[in-house]
RNA sequence: AGAGAGAUGGCAGAGUGGUCGAAUGCGGCGGUCUUGAAAACCGUUGACUGUCAAAGGUCCGGGGGUUCGAAUCCCUCUCUCUCUGCCA
């Protein structure tokens, strides 16, 4: 959630950076939020008022009490009907207007860093780093979903009968290579100075609000609705909702942890040719890097996160490319983000295999997590991404490395897995 | 799941209708003393809102009620603990 104050004194920053982010009517929505603020403080100031004069009369009445002044205590009284009347008005008044300004703060994405490029479709970000060379492969080289078959590592049939469509079973030494990812992927972060930590898999509404996922995208979650329960999207969301309503001090920072969970997206409507095999999936498994950070600190953070990205895949051995996301092609909650993507050799396309943000106090603001400084409290940055995604990884790793023998297991991966031939 | 107890400041823990934003202890911060440290002593120490600064307002798990006045009484929800039951 965008910071009132901010709005207040940068307005014109507010609804230029609102529209890089292709968000309606920016102006107007600015505009009602700021005669909506300044009504309600009106009203605040009112309701202040009144109240003071309650309290003081309330106190008089005890003093008089006290002395066994019956009499003067009793037409004191009289007096506060009215005041209470009044603040009664008032404060329905009052939180009306809360609301009010809370549904619109609610609607408004973050609003983009400087660096973000303009543009609004994913053909307008940019390609801002490539490394690795593009395997050529055989004729006969096949994509992930026929390797999956022909090894008989991933059972889609099976997951369509126990759950449904886009829950897999992984068999064998595909469940083992799933496993050597995941360990791999936390020694590293632990070696980064990441703290690694297991959060649960469902959170409640409160949760899914501090992190953005409510109220917005309440359809892309699966809803435990006779606890009123979520299943996580991310591990960001227990993860970063560990510091809601929480004060930081100077030596709890900077904030560093990793965990590894299962990811579930209903991905409402978006199923279709493309998304075969591993490439879209409605259960899966990633290890996610957050940080909490002080401001100034903040972008220093993400390159870090950005530098650690790239070290996995380059020991993975897999062609990527960074994408510097434009305005339109972020999230709604991002001030910067960064995708990386690797190449699926048979299939002949580039895959997402993390996104790295930072979100600088929009997440922070609607968690209330804060530091102190100066005596002051102020808003922290929060920062996320994947280290990384396994099912597209896998997915490139099956194609990328096929051979006549089977598939060549990277080498950071062979002592985790105890093969180096997958067939 | 049943019975009982409870939820107060960073922590522990007083406070059952009036000047309580809240005793006391610990912790934190500043100081005195010390070569330095410890101990001791003195001072200070919640959050939000508001303002140039203040005044003022709100907050004792959440929500509602009674009252001129609620941390304190009533209702309700949530959570925690103890015992019983069930269970990986």
């Amino acid at each position: 959630m965008l910071q009132l104050n901010f709005i207040k004194e940068n307005k014109d920053l507010t609804i230029a950076g609102l529209e890089r982010k292709y968000f309606k009517n920016a102006a107007e929505t600015v505009e009602q939020v700021l005669s909506l603020d300044q009504n309600r403080k009106d009203t605040q100031l009112e309701l202040d008022n009144t109240l003071a004069q309650s309290n003081n009369l309330a106190k008089e009445i005890g003093g008089l009490m006290k002395e066994g002044k019956k009499e003067e205590a009793e037409a004191i009284k009289g007096k506060t009907a009215e005041l209470k009347a009044t603040s009664k008005n008032l404060e329905e008044k009052l939180k009306e207007l809360e609301v009010s300004l809370q549904e619109v703060l609610v609607t408004m994405p973050n609003l983009p860093h400087e660096s973000v490029p303009a543009g609004k479709t994913p053909e307008e970000n940019l390609n801002i780093f490539s490394q690795g060379e593009i395997p050529k492969l055989h004729a006969d080289a096949q994509p992930h979903w026929e390797l999956i078959k022909k090894y008989d590592i991933i059972d889609f049939e099976l997951g369509n009968k126990v759950s449904g469509a886009g829950f897999p079973f992984y068999k064998g030494k595909g469940a083992k290579i799933q496993r050597a990812l995941i360990n791999f992927f936390l020694n590293e972060a632990e070696a980064a100075g990441y703290f690694e930590v297991q959060p649960p898999i469902v959170i409640n509404a409160a949760s899914g609000f501090g992190t953005g996922q409510l109220p917005d995208k309440e359809g892309q979650m699966y809803h435990a609705t006779a606890d009123d329960l979520y299943l996580i999207p991310t591990a960001e969301v227990p993860i970063t909702n560990m510091y809601r309503d929480v004060i930081l001090s100077d030596n709890d920072l900077p904030v560093k942890n990793v965990a590894y969970t299962p990811c579930f997206r209903r991905e409402a409507g978006s199923w279709g040719a493309h998304v075969r095999g591993l490439n879209r999936l409605h259960q899966f498994d990633k290890v996610e890097i957050v940080q909490v950070r002080k401001p100034e600190e903040s972008y220093q953070a993400l390159e870090e996160m950005l530098e650690h990205v790239k070290g996995l895949l380059t020991k993975l051995e897999l062609p990527f490319r960074i994408l510097r996301l434009c305005g339109g092609d972020m999230s709604f909650t991002s001030a910067l983000t960064f995708d990386f993507e690797v190449y699926s050799a048979a299939q002949e396309r580039w895959l997402e295999v993390s996104s790295v943000s930072n979100f600088e106090t929009y997440q922070a603001n609607r968690l209330k997590l804060r530091y102190k400084v100066d005596g002051k409290t102020k808003l922290l940055h929060t920062l996320n991404g994947s280290a990384l995604a396994l099912p597209r990884i896998l997915a490139a790793i099956l194609e990328n490395n096929q051979t006549a023998e089977g598939i060549k297991v990277p080498k950071v991966l062979q002592a985790f897995c105890g093969f180096d031939v997958l067939n």
